[in-house]
DNA sequence: TCCACGACATCAGTATTGCTTATCTCGGTA
DNA sequence: TACCGAGATAAGCAATACTGATGTCGTGGA
């Protein structure tokens, strides 16, 4: 099972179609359907439907295994390179919209006036986006923010030897719009909003199948989906009424109250996460540590 | 990064020796000597100090994401061929010793008995080999037992995608020898043990690192290595006073006496442990669950 | 119903890869 | 200093994995 196949495999599997992962993959047509051909005779097992290229169940299992294979592959190479390259002159931190807040820049700020050579970025995208950045190198640092019991840690993507530790925790708050029946409580449990419509933002805030893990029930129907990673454009929705979404608090927008979660206990945290640390990388680290 | 290459790779580190590696691998010494030259180069480090060999810094590092990697692979390779494979007619059972008792055995057999045609097999081995057997289809079923706080899973080597389930918890016990100072205690907390000797037996008990974590401590010298599998070979090792163990209660073997861990708050489980079950497995599955 | 087109499979040819055998080089040791 | 063991290097050859051309199948339009 050469990673190669792996990857043409997921390609295609992606793009439903053998020309267009071979034209992205800057292959012929006929190189896919040969290392396709050659994986399916490798595992005894047919992986795709042809016409239309749809998943086999054999193949839907593989799909879930190769993503973190290659994942930690990439994450393997990323670690050694790391350490016999020279010293880094550039920092780059990755973190979740949420996680990226006030207290960020300001550390941010400091520790480039520490070390004035060197060269910072901060990148705010998804939860695991920079849990992948991290485990590949395309990141020094992550920050990441979630919701979770509050003896769990946050659930990241299986990249393996990423060290993380708890910057920051406060309560979890369900966002509802001004007016809503909920919204002049004090206190709620999950369960009461399995009913509810919740706007699907896995990228910042809490994604839904999570949120059906933490409640322990179904439920939790989505309304609207936001792949973005802007906050202030979740609240907006929010506040026009196109659902719910589970936050940290407190929540500051005209038009969205933010209601504590008791039930169960939840806690919103972010949470630093690194491989190995280049010499600047590990300042800023430790920087950010109380 | 060739999964060969990698796997010759851990070879040649775990024999310090290229042509023990060729001579273990069916490679000529010239074969192990480009591969490794390959990774290296591919990778931009040197992996291994020749003469004697040794690892570097950078090798090390690769190592440790080795293991994950390859037994990734072999995972979803076993986990398609399962699939599509056609209803095996035979189940084997993976246990550590402690989870294979009295229950385990009067399970097969009436499972034995509901399905004459298939041929049923027990093995006892360690953690980690139930673990990586269930995970590469050596074991269609596991049964794992440890020592954890109450509220985490079981510690299991990153193979990915396996399904668990907690079959009992009850108390956990260090076993003393008869007369030991302590063994006339109701209850006792970890840490007042730290400066004792303990028993290493990695696949019988708790292993020494994890009993760290659990007391968030150092100490917990090992006096004794046991690599065996057999608990009654490992309690005779208690009552001669070669050191302590944590186990699961209650312990009944002369000379040996146990006492319940209170502080932190410590169970014994025993968790069923799973990738995609073929028919038969799927029925020893069930008959396991209460 | 038939044809044309799009999309995957197959085939032949070739460049590359990755092995083996043979030989060389280096470091430790008598 | 000479030898021996162990890894590196070189040359040759077989297997692999591409490309380009052609074949086959299913689908949609006339």
């Amino acid at each position: 099972m050469d990673p190669h196949l792996l990857r043409t495999f997921v390609t295609v599997a992606g793009t439903r179609s053998f020309s267009a992962a071979a034209q992205e993959l800057g292959y012929t047509q006929s190189a896919v359907s040969q290392q396709i051909a050659a994986l399916e005779s490798d595992l005894g097992a047919t992986l795709l439907h042809r016409r239309p290229v749809a998943l086999t169940d054999a193949g839907a299992r593989l799909l879930e295994h190769a993503g973190p294979i290659l994942l930690r592959l990439s994450a393997a190479r990323a670690d050694v390179v790391r350490l016999s390259g020279e010293p880094a002159a550039t920092v780059v931190l990755g973190a979740t919209p949420f996680a990226g807040s006030t207290r960020v820049a300001a550390v941010l700020a400091s520790v480039q006036r520490a070390m004035p050579r060197v060269r910072f970025t901060l990148l705010l995208t998804g939860r695991d986006a920079v849990a992948a950045g991290v485990a590949t190198g395309t990141l020094d640092v992550g920050l990441v923010d979630g919701v979770t019991a509050p003896s769990d840690p946050l659930p990241l993507p299986d990249a393996g030897q990423l060290a993380t530790s708890v910057l920051v925790e406060n309560t979890a708050v369900v966002a509802f719009p001004a007016g809503h029946p909920f919204a002049g409580r004090r206190s709620l449990g999950l369960a009461d909003l399995a009913d509810a419509t919740w706007i699907d933002a896995p990228d910042v805030a809490t994604p839904l199948p999570q949120l059906r893990a933490l409640a322990h029930s179904g439920g939790f129907r989505d309304g609207f989906c936001y792949p973005g990673t802007d906050t202030a454009g979740l609240l907006a929705l929010v506040a026009a009424g196109a659902g719910l979404a589970l936050l940290p608090g407190p929540v500051t927008h005209p038009g969205v109250v933010g209601v504590a979660v008791t039930l169960p206990r939840l806690v919103h945290r972010v949470e630093l996460v690194h491989g190995s640390l280049t010499p600047p990388a590990r300042v800023l680290a430790e920087a950010f540590r109380p």
